[in-house]
DNA sequence: ATGGAAGTTGTTGGA
DNA sequence: ATCCAACAACTTCCA
């Protein structure tokens, strides 16, 4: 790295993951070094962790209301900084620079262009999501949800439906705040906005409360070591799982996790959901407890660190404190230890879908297939697969594991 | 300190 | 339709 002589000062936005923290130390150091001056910001949460973490005696709330109740302590949240009236343009920074020849971080057509995903080295994806980045698409979207005043003051998270789709029953919107399209401190005042003076659900089902989910994980997480593993996480359950390393040399269940990524577990309910994933990188809250559990303590018995690295991977909106601490959750290793609610692949998704619409857009092979077998297809008779044109074992799995007998 | 209550959003079967 | 208890590999918190 060197330093250009008109650099005099580098600002940027503290991050708590174990990566971030690496990076931005190693930055500092350099700029230290160099004579720049540093300035960071804390504003793409709520509530810095270590602002809780100091509000609780240096310990990190391990549950919703005792994270709640710290909050409470540190009053409101800040408020989002307007964006700025005057940015410099590509010459004014070629004149800044003092730099003739075209600055090769312009990309090819010198015009700041977000490069083609080809450019970068990468094959054509599969698939191509409907949802699109950026800032303005991210306010347009909240403006929308938004319209809806009764729906925003009566948001409850279990009674929106995981299997809704065009539109979602959520908002939409975590891809934008975990890459900063939209403030979490922007969304939290047109929050209120709407909430003000008016009578509101409450977190943690509300919508405000899933603002304080996000920020309940990065405390959790930036007090834990080692929180994105099982090993050496002092808040993990201990678990003999499968595949718990990741080279671990078990046949079966490496079968298991492929059939579980690639939706062909035979589930109707499971492979709809990791089509979705597959190929719009988006899923509904509800339909990510359905997978993870059962691919963990529900069915598959297998690591939840194999299924958060494939989330990582999918997710459009993955976040390490949000990913891992779900995971940790929902695979009952912290935070939640009642191991025996267990989501049914069958019964969860008939209160949300009866006719099973979302199964017939994500698994088209189903798509004829009577609404009475649509979650267990297996159990129609073979007089019925011939009629909806899907054979199971032949056109659709049978199901790799039976969800009542696991032990 | 120790026991009871609570913990984001389970399922089933019965009244 | 709605509510309730039972199921029964738990853990944390707080009075």
């Amino acid at each position: 790295m060197e330093r250009h002589p008109s650099v005099k000062t580098v600002s940027y936005e503290r991050d708590y993951d174990p990566y971030s923290i690496k990076r931005d130390k190693e930055l500092e150091d350099f700029f230290n070094e160099a004579d720049i001056n540093v300035r960071t910001f804390g504003t793409h949460v709520l509530y810095e962790p270590t602002q809780v973490l100091e509000k609780n005696g240096g310990v990190a709330p391990l549950t919703y209301q005792g994270f709640l109740k710290v909050v409470n302590k540190l009053g409101k949240p800040g408020f989002p900084i307007p964006p700025p009236t005057k940015l410099p343009g590509f010459f004014d920074l070629q004149k800044i620079l003092n730099c003739n020849e075209g600055i090769e971080f312009a990309g090819p057509n010198k015009t700041f262009d977000v490069p083609a995903i080809q450019e970068l080295g990468f094959e054509t994806p599969l698939y191509r999501s409907p949802h699109h980045g950026g800032e303005s698409v991210a306010l347009q979207m909240l403006d929308k949800y938004f319209l809806d005043k009764t729906k925003v003051l009566t948001f409850e998270k279990p009674n929106t439906s995981p299997a809704a789709f065009d539109p979602a029953s959520t908002t939409v919107l975590s891809p934008y705040v975990k890459y900063g399209c939209l403030s979490v401190r922007l969304f939290y005042q047109r929050l209120m906005d709407i909430y003000r003076n008016q009578s509101h659900s409450k977190p943690p089902v509300s919508l405000e409360g899933q603002l304080f989910w996000r920020e309940f994980y990065y405390t959790a997480g930036y007090a834990t070591p080692n929180f994105h593993r099982m090993e050496g996480n002092p808040i993990c359950l201990q678990t003999n799982w499968r595949l718990k390393e990741k080279d671990d040399v078990d046949e079966e269940a490496s079968k298991h996790l492929e059939a579980w990524r690639d939706g062909t577990t035979g589930f109707p309910w499971i492979d709809a959901i990791m089509n979705q994933l597959r190929q719009e990188g988006w899923i509904h809250h509800l339909a990510r407890h359905s997978v993870a559990c059962f691919l963990t303590r529900g069915d598959l018995y297998i690591s939840w660190e194999r299924g958060a690295e494939i989330f990582e991977y999918l997710l459009l909106d993955a976040d390490y404190f949000l990913n891992f601490g779900n995971w940790l959750w929902l695979s009952a290793s912290a935070f939640f230890h009642q191991y025996f609610r267990v989501y049914s692949p069958i019964a969860f998704p008939k209160k949300y879908d009866p006719e099973g619409n979302f199964v017939r857009k994500y698994v088209p092979q189903l798509s004829q297939f009577p609404k009475k077998y649509i979650y267990e297809p297996w159990k129609a008779p073979l007089e019925v697969q011939r009629k909806a044109n899907c054979i199971i074992g032949k056109d659709y799995p049978k199901p790799i594991v039976e969800h009542d007998v696991i032990v």
